[in-house]
RNA sequence: GGCCCGUUCGUCUAGGGGUUAGGACGCAGGAUUUUCAUUCCUGUAACACGGGUUCGAUUCCCGUACGGGCUACCA
């Protein structure tokens, strides 16, 4: 047994995803925690891939997971391609050490064989919804307990398929010491049998990670709320196994949840979700009549106008028939619930930390990376949902999490995500950002468009636009106008604005700008203030059509300094073409 | 349905037997500014409900409601 000063010394803790797609930002929250702790107590971060469902594998992932980790800066100290003395570090490759512990369990009796098919069972499932594999009817059905062993011996010999099941005695009960819930007991009469060995040789993920977590010297596993459940089963396999007196000490976190409908809906955007919805729920439900679909729709839109009442409106109702509990089921699950890859196109932000290419384009994502926010303002905004400082204190490094964290300041209760402050901290980590940095992340966006600017033209931009972009996109949308002509022009404005009688004016006024010596800010700023003088223009006769001419829009850094980086000859080229634009507009009346 | 977990402003949260219940995002207003943004100031808004325990409960206990998770040869 560790001693209690030994306690925190050495600890090691895993992040063990699923190689089933992307990385979920849940997910790379439980990553951090992980990491977090590991190193505020100078411990061990492990990754370990749980790559034992062949069906649900998919290529790529695990290249992405990493790929997401190192984006993120949480470096594994063991894991595939990171070394270690306790590899491999994939499930898969560990085939032969779930089989000798399985057979562990076999001899202690503590496990049997059980030759029930899928098919089978799902026909008990169908007889009794509540059916369960367990110690009430295990005596019935076809397994190593109940069939006479010489039958048994038959069935294996004769390569029939089989698993091998935890045998869950009753009448115990099952305690989990869970350090942000407390003491959480479970009635093993509750438990099912689980199966431990699929049929395929194959550990399921409740061996697995047992035993893994037992080999690898495993100390705390942080992980999502949705293991709470299955840690009773957990507990029975240390036990099982005798190694209760080292299980790892366990901490549940809140599922991080989707943000609140009457954050996301607004006049203008609910037609368009309820429409979505409705296409969404014909496409998974083809038993629908598509005919159907004007109903759908419009029910979707009835229930998404009434913000307040969305939960209520979707409560069943016996007197529902069979679609409309469907559908009330389905858009249950789209609006409440814990986060889900849909939610983030279906609202437009992002779920993911990296973008991810599925095979089909619905299962294609765009990241965080890729809509332009930093690692860093990532990181401190997850670990700011679900987990708090105590202190008042919202901007963290990597460094200063690890400083500050603990477990028992992780909340209980779910987190709604909210990408408003995902994207004040983006902001706040753009604002105090080198510029050196950013100039790195910027440069390839506006590469990306076309434009390959000098180091000292991008300092500049980067130094006007910084306090006007939330997201590294933003440099390029909110700015693109430093590299190209406007698209357009604030036409409202600028024929509010505009003044044929001061056509000539303006005109002089370019003139009298392509001849300054020096296009610097200062000078400019002296030659136009002293030309407003000589003319008896006001500031807000002058400035706001120099503004739309130069960017096409009202807003933007100042227009000294915006011309200075524009050069000369693109400032006086903007302005001339702009100004008889103007004329033209007002000409046409 | 069964089992398990949870519930402080719209959101993320601090707090905790006696507090003007604190901060942040958002929203609204104002100041600064050639616009926008930044910055600064102000405002907005919360202890789910019902019973206990107690001199006193938002805080402790029990119910109810609501929310969430699990209920696979998926993780």
């Amino acid at each position: 047994m560790r001693s209690k000063i030994n306690l925190m010394n050495n600890i090691r803790l895993r992040f063990a995803p699923s190689p089933t797609g992307a990385l979920h930002i849940g997910g790379l929250r439980t990553a951090l925690y992980n990491y977090l702790l590991a190193k505020k107590h100078n411990g061990t971060f492990i990754l370990r891939i749980e790559d034992t469902d062949q069906l649900r594998y998919v290529p790529g992932a695990e290249e992405y997971i990493i790929e997401s980790l190192k984006w993120s800066g949480l470096i594994p100290d063991e894991g595939p391609g990171f070394g270690g003395a306790y590899g491999p570090y994939r499930q898969s490759e560990r085939k032969e050490l779930y089989q000798k512990y399985t057979q562990q369990l076999l001899d202690k009796g503590e496990a049997y064989l059980a030759f029930d098919t899928p098919e089978e069972l799902d026909a008990e499932r169908l007889k009794d919804p509540t059916f369960k594999y367990d110690a009430r009817v295990r005596q019935r059905l076809k397994n190593s307990l109940a069939l006479p062993a010489e039958e048994v011996q038959r069935r294996v010999s004769a390569g029939e398929p089989y698993v091998v099941r935890l045998k869950v005695r009753p009448n115990e009960q099952a305690v989990v010491q869970d350090q942000i819930r407390g003491e959480v007991t479970f009635d093993t009469n509750e438990l099912d049998d689980k199966v431990l060995m699929k049929a395929g040789g194959l550990p399921t993920y409740h061996l697995a990670n047992i035993v893994d977590d037992h080999l690898m010297e495993i100390t705390h596993v942080i992980r999502g709320e949705e293991w709470l459940s299955s840690t009773a089963h957990h507990v029975l396999l240390y036990r099982a196994f005798g190694w209760e007196d080292s299980m790892p000490q366990f901490a549940h976190l809140p599922l991080i949840l989707k943000p609140a409908p009457e954050s996301f809906l607004h006049k203008e955007n609910t037609p368009v979700l309820a429409q979505r919805l409705a296409q969404e729920f014909h496409k998974k439900h083809s038993d629908v009549p598509s005919a159907h679909f004007e109903k759908t729709e419009k029910f979707a839109l009835q229930v998404l106008q009434d913000k307040a009442n969305i939960a209520v409106s979707l409560k069943e109702k016996d007197k529902d028939e069979p679609e409309k509990a469907q559908l009330k089921a389905f858009l249950k699950d789209s609006l409440f619930g814990k986060l889900s890859k849909r939610d983030g196109d279906r609202l437009g932000f992002p779920v993911f930390p990296l973008s991810w290419q599925g095979e089909r384009e619905d299962d294609s994502f765009v990241g965080f990376r890729e809509y332009g926010f930093l690692p860093e303002a990532t990181i401190n905004f997850l670990a700011l949902l679900g987990w708090s400082p105590g202190t008042d204190q919202e901007i963290f490094s990597l460094e200063e999490l690890i400083q500050a964290f603990s477990i028992e300041k992780i909340g209980k209760s779910g987190a709604r995500f909210d990408i408003d402050k995902a994207r004040w901290f983006n902001q706040q980590y753009i604002l105090k950002a080198d510029t050196a940095d950013l100039m790195d992340k910027v440069r390839p966006i506006i590469e990306a468009n076309g434009h390959q600017p000098g180091d000292a033209f991008l300092h500049s931009f980067i130094d006007l636009m910084r306090e006007r972009a939330v997201t590294l996109l933003e440099f390029w949308e909110n700015g693109y106008y430093f590299f190209e002509p406007p698209r357009s022009y604030d036409e409202k404005n600028a024929r509010k604005r505009w003044d044929a009688g001061r056509s000539g004016l303006f005109r002089q006024f370019v003139e009298g700008l392509s001849i300054l010596p020096d296009f610097s800010a200062s000078p400019i700023k002296a030659f136009v203030e002293g030309f407003l003088q000589d003319n008896e223009l006001k500031f807000g006769e002058v400035f706001p059509l120099l503004r739309i001419g130069l960017a096409g829009t009202m807003q933007g850094p100042a227009v000294f300094e915006m011309m200075e980086l524009l050069g000369k000859q693109e400032t006086v080229g903007r302005l001339k073409k702009a100004f008889q634009l103007f004329d033209e507009w007002v000409a046409q009346g």
